[in-house]
RNA sequence: CGCGGGGUGGAGCAGUCCGGUAGCUCGUCGGGCUCAUAACCCGAAGGUCGCAGGUUCAAAUCCUGCCCCCGCUACCA
């Protein structure tokens, strides 16, 4: 049997996981389950990467150890996929003891074989942060951008370096060669003037912290993130462990990955298996990015969201079950957004997509058709006469479909795959149209009216098999209504595409709709309450998104207060900055504002505004910023907010 | 000259590699059907394919220059 291997990337356990980790996973998932019905043998990872001094310090700053850590967010990952119908046939975790001897072996065979040798890692170092910053990444002066005006040092350790620069050529020569190795293309062109411009050797090992996995021969060094997160792929699979079954799934078929970290699989992770003599996996390919009324998603701008908590949120503004619900939002990221280009993903735009191709074109076939049988035909599937009129062009319409999405998922088209099934209920909704046999049965013509039913009935179960990788929950509600035994997922393609899946004289089991319409204004209205705070135009919660919630005890640990101006000047060399020194009770503070092109700084000095003043300090253009002030922005304006009233700096704000 | 992506009817996109009467979905308008979740079906209107040159019998598609947008980067606080 072929074998099909699909991976998402492991995800990084500093945060809980969002949408953005959905949205690949759901891929995967949607790939590996459309191959298993197309008869593959199919091997679908996902997992966490678990080590590194970040999850070490936001353990401490949880008052956990690091595997305490780990395990709770490994399990809000594994908690998730399983509410998103995710089918994953492995989760592999970096911190499992199963991993680190892969890690040590890849790690001992490249250092035999001369490709890791002792070098000296060298960079700018924090040691109260234990760790190294890119000189970019410097506030002024070279100092810390976390400790402010702390001066980093220029540090060099000890440390274990791959010789990547070594397979520079050959890697661009494989790339070069075959466009299907890294697509689409512009992540390719990407790392193609990466490599052109040349590969320095990596640090592939650290003595600043200890949370990982040590150097098996030289134990005070941990395995940096490349090998220690990368080699997952090949954990999973076998490696070490069961040499028969990495024979059988190794190498990947595709490493499904975003395009912010398609540098990582596209170049350090070849070259790493290139250079242990392993072969290298089929395929990588990048995604776009969700985008989120046209905004990056970002913590910091609190535009986060929860997969599932959206999920109940469609549920209950449908009536729809929860996983149908799911399923929708499933549909929904793979059919709007072309795979590969970033995308927009908006509330209005699910809705749409889930009423007018979910409810409307997909549910309500079965409510145009189930119906009928049941009155006419005492709820039993129908005879199949004779074809005539439309029939043939509908059958044949539904076997085509079948037969080109294999093809289709190859080049993780979903977009084209789900137009192809498309294809299939606009033909059968258009035959039952022109076939129209409540007009037969009005003369009397029982048996074609049959005929045309079992047809249209074929078309719908035929597309609920072709539909089931997206909609695994809806697709088996459909299976039942159309009276058919066991499930959508366990068919094959190849005989389920085949005309003549239905038995005559099988009940059927109408029900109530499966995805029940969303009516968009009692939606709008319910949203409006819930929000009841409707802000200016351009705020992300008035375009209809869910925005993440959060407690009034996340709330009140930001702390705004009254501040009154007492100096402002412009930065230097920046056009859209303000230096502002600010009051706050009797404190004195620096503040940069970036609002240079909306006031003029004479106008400033006396007012009073509302700043954050417990926001983490920053450097800004040279300008230490401690804290940051309120203002509301619509389209290019941008106002300050000013209290209504005097009252003395200093004063809380809530 | 930092790297990369993009500009096609009201919206979102395909087509660009391999030049040959501009296509899809939604929206709008008109009609049909009355089986159905105000749904489904049919038809129509609507585009000088960012701008300017060039190559060609012929360019959205190839070449040159320019303009604009969006990521990365950065003055994102």
């Amino acid at each position: 049997m072929t074998t099909y291997y699909i991976t998402t990337p492991i995800y990084y356990v500093n945060g809980e996981p969002h949408i953005g980790h959905a949205y690949t996973t759901i891929a995967a998932d949607v790939a590996a389950r459309f191959k298993r019905l197309a008869g593959y043998d199919v091997f679908f990872l996902t997992g966490t990467d678990e080590h590194g001094v970040n999850i070490a310090r936001v353990a401490e700053r949880h008052h956990v150890s690091p595997q305490q850590w780990c395990d709770r967010i490994a399990g809000e990952f594994q908690t998730l996929w399983r509410r998103l119908n995710i089918s994953n046939d492995d989760f592999i975790r970096t911190t499992e003891p199963r991993h680190a001897k892969v890690v040590q072996a890849i790690f001992t065979r490249l250092f035999e074989r001369g490709d890791i040798y002792k070098g000296t890692y060298e960079g700018w170092y924090c040691a109260p942060c234990e760790s190294y910053y890119a000189e970019t990444e410097l506030g002024p002066g070279r100092t810390c951008p976390i400790h402010t005006n702390r001066p980093v040092e220029w540090t060099s350790e000890e440390s274990y370096l791959f010789r990547l620069s070594k397979y520079r050529d050959w890697l661009l020569e494989y790339i070069e060669a075959d466009p299907h190795v890294l697509a689409p293309d512009g992540p390719r062109s990407e790392v193609l003037s990466l490599l052109r411009s040349g590969l320095k050797d990596i640090a592939v090992s650290r003595t600043t912290f200890t949370w990982g996995i040590p150097v098996p021969f030289d134990p005070k060094h941990v395995i940096y993130v490349w090998i220690d997160a990368l080699t997952n792929y090949i954990t999973a699979a076998g490696y070490l462990d069961n040499p028969e079954r990495f024979a059988r799934y190794w190498p990947a078929d595709v490493h499904l990955v975003g395009k912010e970290i398609v540098r990582f699989h596209a170049v350090i992770w070849p070259i790493i298996l290139h250079a242990a003599g392993i072969p290298v996996p089929k395929q990588t390919f990048a995604h776009g990015w969700l985008t989120f009324g046209g905004q990056k998603f970002s913590k910091s701008l609190g535009t986060v969201l929860d997969p599932y908590a959206l999920g109940q949120e469609v549920a209950a503004e449908s009536g729809a079950e929860v996983d149908v619900a799911i399923d929708a939002i499933r549909y929904f990221l793979l059919r709007e957004i072309p795979f590969g280009s970033d995308g927009d993903f908006s509330k209005p735009a699910l809705i749409h997509r889930f009423n007018a191709d979910l409810a409307n074109d997909y549910g309500n076939l079965l409510n145009r058709t189930l119906p009928l049988v049941e009155r006419h035909f005492d709820g039993r599937v129908p005879a199949r006469g004779p074809e005539a009129g439309g029939d043939v062009v509908l059958r044949e319409t539904a076997a085509a479909a079948a037969g080109r999405l294999d093809g289709l998922i190859d080049r993780l088209d979903f977009r084209t795959a789900l137009e192809t099934i498309w294809e299939v209920l606009g033909a059968a909704n258009a035959y039952l149209d022109r076939e129209a046999p409540w007009r037969e049965f009005g003369a009397g013509n029982a048996g074609r009216a049959g005929t045309i039913l079992y047809n249209t009935l074929e078309a719908a179960r035929v597309a609920t098999v072709l539909l089931s990788p997206w909609l695994p929950a809806a697709t088996q509600r459909a299976w039942d209504q159309l009276g058919l035994d066991g499930s959508p997922v366990t068919q094959r393609l190849a005989q389920a595409a085949q005309w003549g899946g239905l038995q005559t004289g099988a009940p059927v089991r109408p029900g109530p709709p499966i995805f029940p319409r969303i009516d968009t204004k009692t939606a709008a209205k319910s949203r409006e309450a819930a929000t009841s705070k409707a802000a200016a135009d351009g705020d992300v919660t008035t375009r209809g998104n869910v925005v993440s919630q959060i407690s009034i005890d996340e709330f009140k640990k930001v702390e705004l207060r009254i501040a009154e101006i007492l100096e402002a000047k412009a930065v230097a060399g920046a056009d859209k900055l303000l230096e502002l020194h600010i009051k706050i009770g009797d404190e004195t503070r620096t503040l940069a504002a970036g609002i240079a092109q909306h006031y003029r700084p004479a106008d400033l000095v006396g007012r009073k505004i509302v700043v954050v003043a417990n926001l983490q300090p920053r450097k800004v253009r040279g300008v230490e910023s401690q804290g940051m002030l309120l203002a509301a922005s619509h389209g290019d304006q941008v106002i300050l907010l000013t209290p209504e009233k005097d009252i003395p700096s200093g004063a809380p704000v809530s």
